[in-house]
DNA sequence: TACGAATTGTTGCCTAGGCAATCAATGACT
DNA sequence: AGTCATTGATTGCCTAGGCAACAATTCGTA
């Protein structure tokens, strides 16, 4: 197994036992990194980065999708769509109504009041990114874009 | 201000409206994925991943060494590691001592049981990593490594 | 020395979100 | 038509971890 083999390379007392490995603790901690900073600006405005994320999905869709395509879209698992989904609902930012096609599913969407939402934060959450990331150079983020996505492709379940 | 002026540029319908964005979604999401699949491993062992990440810092210290410290060099707030290291001690994997120098600081290390059950963990854990980043080639893995170190630069505290 | 400020760590309270179990509706196969 | 598997969504339960408030100790400095 080649695993094995790359571990006996590897006896050296380094900082880190592998690239993979480095790679995987520096991505985990810049993400919180950036993770709480977007969750401090969205708090100001009522909203947690997982209510955030699905309403900009929903936006991105432009019509009423199901709540398991949200989810899929995001990390997170079926059951936390649904408290999402009803939280947003309950601030009638989104609406949820039964697909008249397959009964199971309910289609949600964005409200004119969810919409102004977004719109108020773009610029703000614009500007946080130009704040956290706009030292890196613009090759920097295209090569980090370009490999982060085929990091993803092996992952995605 | 120069974020205002940037914005204006970027009137068209990309899937994203920067690049400083389109790596702040690519990190989050990526870092979202590897930490399902590290937190999944690490629960067959009964342990979370802030436990193993505490526990990793000890190693690397290599002796006693203060609460604060170990938070600093996670993302967690202070209070999160006081629950860690109870957790912890509690199972007597780390122990925890009051510093005779500063009576405020209580000093943490690993107990021979949390040694042992780090050293079963680093051949899966190096295998994890193999499988979820082998993928990459090295040189895109040294690229990444660079790039996310100088995006904290500017993020950290 | 004595008092206020800073540092280290803890506790209470609350929410986000993971997993298992469940329900409801549909599809598949006989 | 009838049963069983599958899919979409929900609920209950539990834990990790954030924030605010606090306690304990030390430091600074008048």
């Amino acid at each position: 197994m080649s695993s094995s083999s790359l571990r006996q390379k590897l006896k050296k007392k380094h900082p880190f036992d592998s690239l993979e490995q480095e790679a995987m603790l520096g991505i985990l901690r810049t993400s919180d990194l950036l993770q709480n900073r977007l969750a401090r600006l969205l708090r100001e405005h009522g909203l947690t980065p997982s209510q955030y994320n699905a309403m900009r999905i929903m936006r991105g869709e432009g019509e009423p999708m199901p709540c398991l395509e949200v989810a899929s879209r995001m990390i997170q698992v079926a059951p936390a769509i649904t408290r999402v989904v009803d939280q947003l609902v309950g601030r009638e930012l989104i609406e949820k109504q039964q697909s008249s096609e397959d009964r199971r599913v309910f289609l949600v969407g964005l409200t004119p009041a969810g919409k102004r939402l977004l719109k108020k934060l773009d610029n703000p959450i614009l500007d946080l990114h130009e704040s956290l990331l706009g030292h890196v150079s613009n090759a920097d983020l295209k090569s980090l874009n370009r490999i982060l996505e085929k990091a993803r492709v092996k992952i995605e379940d």
